[in-house]
DNA sequence: AGTCAGTCGAATGTATACAAGTGTTCGTCA
DNA sequence: TGACGAACACTTGTATACATTCGACTGACT
């Protein structure tokens, strides 16, 4: 039994409008500034007020919905000063994961890391931006996980949405995926001997150079 | 105009009865593991289930409520771990928020810090604990607020209630507490003079110290 | 003509009624 | 007597109807 998390199975309309919209906002289908009317949605999905009010309140409180003028839930604009935040807070929490989990983590860990980094590579070579930016988002979950740090954990999980929003438009080639898996390799090394600080060092420059540059 | 955040108006029914469960979660007066009865909060707060449903879910967000058998909403355990691991959490992000709010700060921060130094100060000759520990909270989300990365200020409210949670049964002398306000006065004095470095490690024993020793 | 006050409207906040799923218990059958 | 299954009760999920609040528009008065 692996992780599974991602793959959360939407038994609740609620869960399912949620991850409509959020995917609606990751994808810029819901530009920043966007309104959002609970009836409107409730319309588009076929649902009641209830689950989508309930979908807009989990959205609200992972930051990235804020309440605008008119009483109205606007899609929160990623400025340039967000995205640099967004890398800050990576490097710090997934730096202190690193450090911890270079004493805890376990075989399973490398194991799970060590396939993630061969389907990237498969999706590197294959050009496949979109696969290996959800496998990137994967690996550094996965390095965090092996430090057995569930509040860490989630936090990171919710700044993934700012990280693919930032993303979004940017270009990547094959090549440059490549290189994303090489390094990707390198920490998996530096994790497996348990060089805590090298690792540390490492992963911030491997989460600063891919950050968007601006 | 500061900044209000924690006297929240409590204009919503939902929010109210966030409040009033969390503080009974905080206080003890819900224990790690009670499940938590939509109806049955729902007449102890003279409300309908739809807020108090708003307001179970949130504090689930937040960390504080995990689902457990029976479908049931039950109140989180803090273990030892998991206090060692907030601390863990709050060096890294209060610290990372420290260096950066030397380049930042403002004069009105180091108002803001000094007048909740002073007011910790008479808390603390006072022997008020429980006045002092409010403060104390106030002057780290204040020292992080310094910073302006909005989504790390979001991130410590949300481990305040497990720091709080962690210090339930703590015993805490005048002496003790006049002991903290210096060091309080001590990282004001870093944060004056943009010792970034300084500020970040003497942060960082002063956080690890102020947790419980297990 | 500008400003203030009152009313109207559209959104969210709340209550309640209904549906659906799950654990439990009781009964029956092997 | 034990195990399997079906019915029931309790809880949460959803829908809808009602209340409330805040903003905007319009009207009159200064």
């Amino acid at each position: 039994m692996t992780t599974e998390v991602s793959t959360t199975r939407s038994s609740t309309k609620a869960e399912r409008v949620r991850q409509a919209v959020l995917a609606d906002i990751v994808s810029g289908a819901l530009p920043a500034g966007a309104p959002l009317d609970e009836v409107v949605l409730a319309g588009q999905h076929a649902v009641s007020r209830t689950p989508v009010r309930e979908a807009l309140r989990r959205l609200q409180s992972d930051g990235l919905l804020e309440p605008g003028p008119r009483r109205q839930l606007l899609v929160v604009d990623v400025s340039p000063a967000r995205r640099r935040e967004v890398t800050t807070l990576r490097v710090a929490l997934e730096g202190a994961a690193a450090v911890h989990a270079c004493t805890t983590r376990d075989d399973d860990d490398l194991d799970r890391l060590e396939l993630l980094v061969l389907k990237q590579r498969r999706a590197a070579d294959a050009g496949d931006a979109e696969t290996f930016l959800r496998l990137d988002e994967e690996f550094h979950l996965a390095l965090a996980g092996a430090a057995r740090m569930p509040t860490l954990s989630r936090m990171l999980a919710q700044l993934g949405a700012f990280v693919r929003l930032g993303r979004l438009g940017e270009v990547t080639t094959a090549t440059h995926l490549r290189g994303l898996v090489r390094e990707h390799e390198e920490l998996l090394a530096l994790l497996r001997s348990r060089a805590a600080d090298d690792l540390r060092a490492r992963l911030a420059t491997h989460i600063e150079q891919t950050a968007p540059r601006t």
